[in-house]
DNA sequence: ATAGTTGCAAAAGCTTTGCAGTATG
DNA sequence: CATACTGCAAAGCTTTTGCAACTAT
């Protein structure tokens, strides 16, 4: 699917999250979840603001808060703590389920599938009598770079 | 393995690892790594140091910070972050491999096993060419109680 | 003796909140 | 035109840091 199409899509869809829950449609929200959907790869909230500021959108922190927490209520948003203490975001509609593999070096972020986490899940669920929402999966390591930079270091 | 058993042991493990990186044996890290080995489940730094004040052992945030991360180096406490912005703790040592299921509603964290886990991981370490060292696998859900709370409360 | 450690308090960093002004429905 | 939303700054929390005093080696 192109960019430009999954942009619509995902606005779209806030807009019919934002009317179902009688929110109102800001220019300021807009602008948010279109940064959000031309950037690639996970961000914290202070690049957001930053790309945002930088482009002359005159947004404030507490309003990127604030949508960045819509955004996931609808789920066109992803938030994830790898470890840090500072929250990453990553746009979700149209991406295909993933989890991540994080470089402990670099922090070098790559996603990656694994099918066998949805029997997981399910087999857990089960077990334990929970109600599976969502999950999260992240394997911490060195990346091949970083191995060799380490070899070469000594 | 009984209770004292595995204290001794981890003291005895955490002695080589000062000793070994050149460390003090001060009675404050003693005295912290017992207080984690006597407790169960999981806790935050305030919560850990809440327990060594009502024992009336004096030791200062700052030096629960030191000596927990200190533990997090020789694995024999583990760092969580459950996508709140504290961390939590847990001791290590003696421990079963195990990853969390969490409830979104109550906050209660179970732990489950499932060896696929194991295959997922050395997948995409060899996919991706990376050196996994941990990983860290949580569900987040509806527990049991939570949901029953939730059918009455209509 | 001499550093590594501690405690305290201040500082830093991320996130939330209060409030007055603004703009949406 | 009622009130949800915004921007700003202040406040709140967790974590880190600086420094003088202390103490393990």
């Amino acid at each position: 699917m192109n960019k430009t199409l999954i942009i619509e899509q995902a606005t779209h869809l806030f807009t019919q999250f934002l009317e179902k829950n009688h929110l109102r449609k800001t220019p300021e929200r807009y602008a948010i979840l279109h940064e959000i959907y031309c950037r690639s790869d996970h961000f914290d909230t202070e690049q957001l603001f930053d790309s945002l500021t930088l482009k002359k959108i005159n947004v404030s922190r507490a309003t990127v808060y604030n949508t960045l927490e819509l955004l996931v209520n609808c789920n066109l948003v992803t938030k994830h703590q790898f470890g840090k203490n500072q929250a990453q975001y990553e746009k979700s509609y149209s991406y295909k389920q993933h989890d991540h593999i994080i470089c402990a070096e670099c922090g070098k972020v790559v996603e990656f599938c694994d099918p066998r986490i949805g029997q997981i899940k399910d087999m857990a669920a089960q077990l334990l009598n929970f109600k599976i929402i969502y999950h999260s999966l992240n394997l911490y390591g060195i990346c091949g770079p970083c191995q060799t930079i380490k070899k070469t270091a000594t």
